[in-house]
DNA sequence: AAGTACTACAACCGCGGTATG
DNA sequence: TCATACCGCGGTTGTAGTACT
C-alpha cells in the first residue's frame, strides 16, 4: 500500500477541462478504478477520492447533467426515501442517469423548501396578519418533521399509523398526507396538490375519530409499495392555508373565515366545481410553480399507465 | 441598479467497510 | 491477525446563478 505523495500538494476545488481530460483518459485505459494511482503516477494532483467523485458525478457517460428531476423521478425519490431512508446511492440505482449526489441534493433542496414553507406558515407572535385569510387559528405547536416518515421497517410499516385503522391517538387529530397522481385529482374531493407531487390531505376534525378513507394511490411495479402518510397536527390548518398561498397559488379558500374551525377548502379552484361533483379527471390544468419549475412539465396523462394501489381494505 | 435571499449543485470531509501486504 | 490504504457513502459546505425587493 502506498506510501506516497505526502509532500505533493493536493489540488482541490473546481475541476478544469484539462484535468477532466486526464481523468477520462485514465478511465479509458484502466477503467473506473485505481483512483489513487492517478495521483501516484503524477497525472493529477487530485486525491483518488476526488477523482472518483468527479468521474461518478460529472464525467461518467449517460448522466443527466443539468436536467431537472422529472415528476416521475421526484415521486420515485420520495417513495424510495421513505423505504430506504437516506440511502442515496441505493436510490440512485433506480434512476438512470442520476447519481447519489444528484438524489441527495435534490432531496435536500426539497426539504429546505418544505422547511421554509412550514416555517413561514408557523405563526409568529408579533406579526399577526390583518387579512382574515391569514389569521390563523391555533398555534402551530408542532411542525411535522421534515424527515420522511420512518417506515423503513416492515413491522412499523404494517402497524398502526400507516394502516387504515386510523384510531391511533397519535394521528387521530391530524391530517394525512398522501401522494396521489395528478391525473387522479378529480377523484379526490378535498385534495391539495403539491405541484406535481400531490399530497392528499385528509383532514379530520378533532371531534371525530374517524378518518377519511384513504384513497388508492400509486403503484410502482418495481418498488415496494409505500404509504406516504405522516401526521400533521390539526393546527396545521394554517400551514395548509399558507401552503395554498405561497406554494400553489391555485387554490382558493372557500368560506374564508371558516379557517381553523371548519373543513379545509382544499379543492383547487382551477378544477372547478364540476370536478368536485362528478369526480372527473381534469384534462387541462395550469402547472403550479413550486417544486419543479419545468416549463415542459410532462403531460397530465403521464401517470395514466400507473396502476392504482389496492384499495385500503386490501392493505395489510 | 443594487442589495439581499434563495436555489441548485459541485466538491470536500469524516466515517465505516473492505482489500491487501 | 493486524495495520494500513483504498473505496464508497452520507453529511456538509461553498459558491455561482437567479429571483426578489
Amino acid at each position: 500500500m502506498a506510501h506516497h505523495n505526502a509532500t505533493v500538494e493536493v489540488k482541490k476545488g473546481p475541476w478544469k477541462a484539462e484535468e477532466d481530460q486526464v481523468l477520462i483518459n485514465h478511465v479509458k485505459r484502466f477503467g473506473p478504478r485505481d483512483w489513487s494511482s492517478i495521483r501516484s503516477k503524477g497525472l493529477l494532483q487530485r486525491t483518488g477520492k476526488s477523482c472518483r467523485l468527479r468521474w461518478v458525478n460529472k464525467l461518467r457517460p449517460n448522466l443527466k447533467n443539468g436536467v431537472k428531476f422529472s415528476a416521475e423521478e421526484e415521486r420515485t425519490v420520495i417513495e424510495l426515501q421513505a423505504e430506504f431512508g437516506n440511502k442515496w446511492a441505493k436510490i440512485a440505482t433506480y434512476l438512470s442517469g442520476r447519481t447519489d449526489n444528484d438524489v441527495k441534493n435534490f432531496w435536500s433542496s426539497r426539504q429546505k423548501r418544505l422547511a421554509r414553507i412550514l416555517q413561514t406558515s408557523a405563526p409568529s407572535s408579533s406579526n399577526s396578519p390583518k387579512n382574515p385569510k391569514e389569521a390563523k387559528a391555533p398555534a402551530f405547536h408542532e411542525i411535522p418533521s421534515l424527515e420522511a416518515p420512518k417506515f423503513s421497517s416492515s413491522t412499523e410499516e404494517e402497524s398502526g399509523t400507516n394502516s387504515q385503522s386510523c384510531s391511533s391517538p397519535h394521528i387521530s387529530d391530524s391530517m394525512m398526507i398522501k401522494m396521489v397522481p395528478l391525473s387522479d385529482l378529480g377523484q379526490y374531493p378535498g385534495l391539495l396538490t403539491y405541484e406535481h407531487s400531490l399530497f392528499q390531505f385528509n383532514y379530520t376534525p378533532s371531534d371525530k375519530n374517524t378518518f377519511v378513507e384513504p384513497q388508492p394511490h400509486l403503484s410502482y411495479p418495481s418498488i415496494p409499495q409505500l404509504q406516504q402518510d405522516f401526521a400533521l397536527p390539526v393546527e396545521s390548518q394554517d400551514f395548509i392555508s399558507r401552503l395554498d398561498h405561497t406554494f400553489l397559488d391555485v387554490f382558493e379558500l372557500a368560506g374564508g373565515s371558516a379557517l381553523g374551525t371548519a373543513q379545509l377548502p382544499m379543492l383547487p379552484s382551477f378544477l372547478g366545481p364540476e370536478i368536485a361533483k362528478n369526480g372527473e379527471t381534469p384534462c387541462a390544468m395550469t402547472t403550479p410553480n413550486s417544486f419543479i419549475d419545468d416549463d415542459d412539465f410532462p403531460p397530465i396523462d403521464m401517470f395514466d399507465h400507473i396502476e392504482p394501489l389496492p384499495s385500503p381494505s386490501e392493505w395489510s
